[in-house]
DNA sequence: CGAAATCTTTACAACTTCTTGACGCCTGGG
DNA sequence: CCCAGGCGTCAAGAAGTTGTAAAGATTTCG
């Protein structure tokens, strides 16, 4: 799912336009007003960026700025009419991630909130690897680790390679050339005896009965295919 | 110590310039003026910040973007003259924290840096937990100190160096090229048996039966795990 | 300058993985 | 029933990797 933006913004017309740009962008999106409300929904919400113009009626935007840093460290994007360099300084040394001068660039404000998120993204995906799952068996690509009802498992290289082109198909029947193709090579296309002996040892490790494979599935005649739900 | 900022720039006056305010701010400097030069700059001397200028003599500055984003997260600010805003986009998509157009105003780009050093700053700490324990081994990065068993443990610089990056991704399955790469450069990743020797010698100080390895796994034909639970 | 520490390189033994061929099973068609 | 073809299994040897010690080369530091 797309990250949520809270667009804080006053005058009406710029939060039309920017509505329909973020919107195109499938980014979902949150809109408020005043210094007030654009605190509460910060912390309410737990947006993953916010875009803060600064002239808000009811106070200085900076204080929205002081608020979210007191908590977290979701990124900040001034939007702003004010040009003098000392304001942008005082934003960015609050603790905002980027300042953009209005009038702006819609193709240049879009590309700043990709680099902010994407900067934001690197810190929390530190944690979560991106991991997959299918019965007992749990594949972390991320750190190219295999566990089989908790414990981890060893993969030889080959193994790895291959059981990594059967998940990123999942689901898809993938013919023996393809298969021989993506782990052995375009020179070994022909050796289909390599995957009778890869799948053989892949099912000996991930399965309960590597005769009768729950998620390794045999086409005959064509080629193999990772079945992973019931 | 305040962090090294490289500044790859061909125009000697604004060089000079810049190298005065930054000086001026404390903060130590590595100049350049090449394509070539920056990136190999980059990777040996581990700044922790690029100014960089697009319109480099020697070819395109945006693949300087691409030769660091191949390797670290560390903040890179682009400073232009061209302003379209599709040379803008293109920075940042390609992994640029930040694009200031020529001419500048110093005192909003030397705000700009701090934002994105204070950014960074928060990333590196994510990792950099003081101190680090796995069994009988404990690591303290703040101090450079590894106890064994309570017993301060003397490790050469290499040795602590590639300990470093086994922690910083513990758990994780790291290749031969990315430890070599960052441990001893980028020109150094195919001298595997650097690893071989230095992994021997890591065990030798680490592991209690150095042959069969709690801590510092192999994964033959890939790399180097650290595992830090049971 | 000289000694000590560290880094690099070499050689080889030990080990893991890959490749290959043999063989048996199953299925469906003759 | 028997056979052909595809598949699964096993295991041996080949090929390639890794661990280890130790000798030279280089750097560091007193």
């Amino acid at each position: 799912m797309k990250p949520l933006i809270l667009l804080v913004e006053d005058d009406a017309q710029i939060r039309r336009f920017l509505r329909a740009a973020l919107e195109a962008e499938d980014y979902r999106l949150h809109e408020c007003q005043t210094v007030a409300d654009a605190i509460a929904q910060a912390a309410a919400r737990q947006p993953e960026l916010v875009l803060l113009d600064l002239g808000l009626p009811d106070g200085d935007g900076l204080d929205v700025i002081r608020s979210i840093r007191e908590s977290s460290q979701i990124p900040i994007l001034i939007l702003s009419a004010r040009e003098r360099e000392r304001d942008k300084i005082a934003a960015l040394d609050l603790g905002a991630d980027d300042y953009v001068a209005k009038p702006f660039a819609i193709g240049e404000l879009l590309a700043r909130i990709r680099a902010a998120l994407r900067r934001a993204a690197v810190v929390a995906q530190d944690g979560a690897g991106t991991s997959i799952r299918f019965g007992r068996v749990e594949v972390d690509l991320e750190k190219r680790v295999i566990r089989v009802d908790g414990d981890e498992v060893h993969l030889t290289p080959n193994e790895y390679k291959l059981l990594q082109v059967l998940i990123r198909h999942a689901g898809k029947v993938l013919t023996h050339r393809q298969l021989l193709q993506e782990v052995w090579g375009p020179n070994q296309t022909e050796q289909a005896q390599y995957l009778r002996v890869y799948i053989a040892q892949l099912r000996k490790k991930l399965e309960r009965e590597p005769a009768r494979p729950r998620y390794l599935h045999t086409e005959p005649g064509v080629g193999y295919r990772l079945v992973t739900e019931d």
